[in-house]
DNA sequence: AAACTGAGCAACCGCTATGGG
DNA sequence: ACCCATAGCGGTTGCTCAGTT
């Protein structure tokens, strides 16, 4: 279908973000929602396309990330579902809020895919796999230090020193209630574009800051906003969805509801992993 | 201490789906 | 009904850096 082709180029900028361009981005969602993408940048002074936009501030920008180590219960639902489910990880993700798919993908390719590999392999012929030269066992350690460094480098809205780096996690916990009634940032398509005109998005000399307000409201908005698409909300999962996906909707809510047997009711109790 | 290796992750690419005119 | 623009998704790539030699 006619595409226009990402990023006209031309004197678009690509790679990494740099926490100036996220410092915009960030603000101007903020302020503004992102209705259109494409033009989001355009507006909001970025040399990025729409496309780079979008995906920036849904897999790092976005106030509801969850940040940090999978949990165990994390990465058996990851497990679970996908064996439901698929490399579908948007749908994935959907069921962990905080969690985007990009995050499960890479979860899913670098831990847990290799975790089930051996096993698996055990399963079927009784072969130790040949010893690894090295991960010995155990955590892997790299993956703390950067979810550390991640941490520490991912609010974008701080200053790289980041004072106010508690994660956002701890945050969201801490959430009151105060202020779902903002229209979710994540959900925030255009029209809910979010009035938080009281965040102290100063100027870029000074500390960039979003009220811890934002950061209330936002997280505490209700799940239901964030995961609307996928959430176990059942005309969407169960066949409200894209007709193609009425074979794996049926097996998904046979999955969800117990088949009978009940044999895989845990999986059935992990609507979201918070 | 330096070089090397590979895990981990952010970002990109290209495709499909969807909605509006 | 058709065309086009945009959003969204999944696969892949390439960079960074911790761990090993």
């Amino acid at each position: 279908m006619g595409r226009a082709p990402c990023c006209e180029k031309m004197g678009l900028k690509r790679g990494p973000w740099t926490a100036e361009e996220d410092k915009i981005l960030v603000a101007h969602i903020t302020s503004f929602g992102h209705g259109n993408w494409r033009a989001l940048p355009k507006q909001a002074g970025l040399l990025r396309c729409g496309k780079s936009c979008r995906l920036r501030w849904i897999n790092y920008l976005r106030p509801d990330i969850k940040r940090g180590n999978f949990s165990d219960e994390e990465e058996q639902s990851i497990i679970q579902l996908h064996q439901l489910l698929g490399n579908r990880w948007s749908a994935i993700a959907a069921r962990l809020p905080g969690r985007t798919d990009n995050e499960i993908k890479n979860v899913w390719h670098t831990h847990l895919k290799k975790r089930l590999e051996p096993s698996e392999q055990e399963q079927h012929e009784q072969q130790p796999g040949a010893p690894k030269k090295r991960k010995p066992s155990g955590p892997p350690r790299r993956r703390e230090a950067k979810a550390a460094r991640k941490a520490a480098a991912a609010a974008p809205v701080s200053s790289p020193e980041r004072s106010v780096s508690s994660t956002v996690t701890e945050s969201t916990s801490v959430a009151s209630g105060a202020a779902a009634e903002h229209g979710g940032s994540s959900g925030n398509s255009a029209g809910s574009s979010v009035s938080v005109k009281e965040e102290s998005f100063t100027s870029e000399s000074e500390e960039f800051q979003i009220d811890e307000s934002f950061w209330s409201e936002t997280l505490s908005m209700p799940l239901d906003d964030i995961n609307d698409v996928g959430l176990m909300e059942p005309q969407d999962a169960f066949g409200g969805g894209k007709s193609s996906d009425g074979d794996m909707d049926y097996w998904l809510k046979v999955f969800m509801e117990g088949d009978g047997d009940g044999g895989d009711a845990d999986v059935l109790d992990l609507p979201q992993m918070i």
